[in-house]
DNA sequence: CCTTGAATTGAACGAGCGTTCGTTTATCTT
DNA sequence: AAGATAAACGAACGCTCGTTCAATTCAAGG
């Protein structure tokens, strides 16, 4: 046997990718074996160095194109510098959660497998990662310069919210009690109160959204 | 050769898990192999299994010990359950970070690998963990019902706070500028704020330790 | 000092690893 | 219908994996 009916390469390299993430997050990387990821799309392994050259390509492409969604998708929803810091802060927590919620597998991979990547490509995604960081201290450097927002540290404030709300894919299913509206609430009630920010604000801080 | 001179069984296991903690941190239990490992401690391979009888026992062991470490720790510095409860999870709140910061490495351990574990080791590490994430779900839900915390959902913050503490240790370094003592007043910061406490504290909400 | 047991070795096992290669089959182009 | 190209195969390569085992050397106890 060889070419089967059929088949078409965009569609057998989407599907290597979503077997590739599905497993890789599951076993990790160095774990999964090419012969394993090929079974589960139904090939022989060298099939699949004609979509990537190495097993270090398919984590690089998938870490890659994690990011660049991440970033493509938040600078296409991020409010103007313009508008009131606490509004800005809140447009970043419920969209943090809305992008990642249903990425579970991508976000894991993202934290996980940044060790398994070869030291080039770690920068290169490394330097995605803090960009995104840098976007929310931003936030929170402006909010407290206009006394807005209350905030000890905000490079560090950053990082904090963004664990804090990273570490909700650890846990959260879709199958669970808790609809995805419910843990956005929830959320971003807990980044409004580490801000300083509160139900009945103080000191001319902006109401907050709670649409 | 064989038997090496001043070799000493104990100090010999406690080279091998010293140097598969690191080693595994940085690479990964899959990552790692035992000729590797055995390399690190200057040894052949086969005299690691004189300690531990597989590969899956090491990583088990390591585990296992970081979390009984823990929850050791933690109860004998725990405030007992008649104490307010913003004291009471001040105290959780330095103790984690205290605790944490020197163990780096164990952390990232008991985050990375757990998927590395046999299912039945993972349950038992798992259960540990759980009852860790217990009793500072307990400490909140006693606060919110007498009314010193105000907390969304006792559980769900619980783990927020968890995650947002423990990714402290992704990026914290001891050689950079900012001291422990700071990074735990931050925290501690952000973490009284989320279960709304602040610095004047409102409806009968005990006054913050701010030792 | 001699024996016993702890500590370690080097060699080997079968299995599986990532990757390459020449070949075969299906689809597309003309 | 024929030739070109895209898609997949099976077999193999050299290596490394976790683990076992008999043999060897060192440290202690009587």
């Amino acid at each position: 046997m060889a070419r089967k009916a059929g088949s078409h390469g965009e569609r057998t390299e989407a599907a290597i990718r979503n077997a590739a993430l599905r497993l890789i997050a599951r076993h990790g990387y160095e774990a999964v074996s090419m012969r394993q990821l090929a079974d589960a799309v139904d090939l022989g392994a060298a099939a699949i160095y004609r979509y990537f050259p190495t097993k270090q390509a398919i984590l690089m492409r998938l870490l890659e194109s994690h990011m660049r969604d991440l970033l493509t998708a938040w600078h296409a929803e991020r409010l103007p510098a313009a508008r009131p810091a606490p509004q800005r802060l809140e447009a970043f927590t419920r969209f943090h959660i809305r992008h990642h919620l249903p990425r579970s597998e991508g976000v894991f991979l993202s934290y996980m497998e940044l060790r398994s990547l070869t030291p080039e490509n770690f920068v290169a995604i490394e330097a995605l990662r803090q960009s995104y960081e840098a976007d929310l201290a931003e936030i929170l450097e402006a909010g407290q310069q206009q006394g807005s927002l209350s905030v000890p540290a905000p490079q560090v404030t950053a990082r904090a919210i963004i664990a804090m709300l990273t570490g909700l894919t650890t846990w959260y299913r879709a199958t669970g009690p808790m609809s995805p509206e419910e843990v956005e609430a929830i959320y971003w009630r807990l980044v409004a109160g580490m801000t300083g920010l509160s139900d009945r604000p103080a000191k001319g801080a902006a109401r907050p959204v709670t649409a």
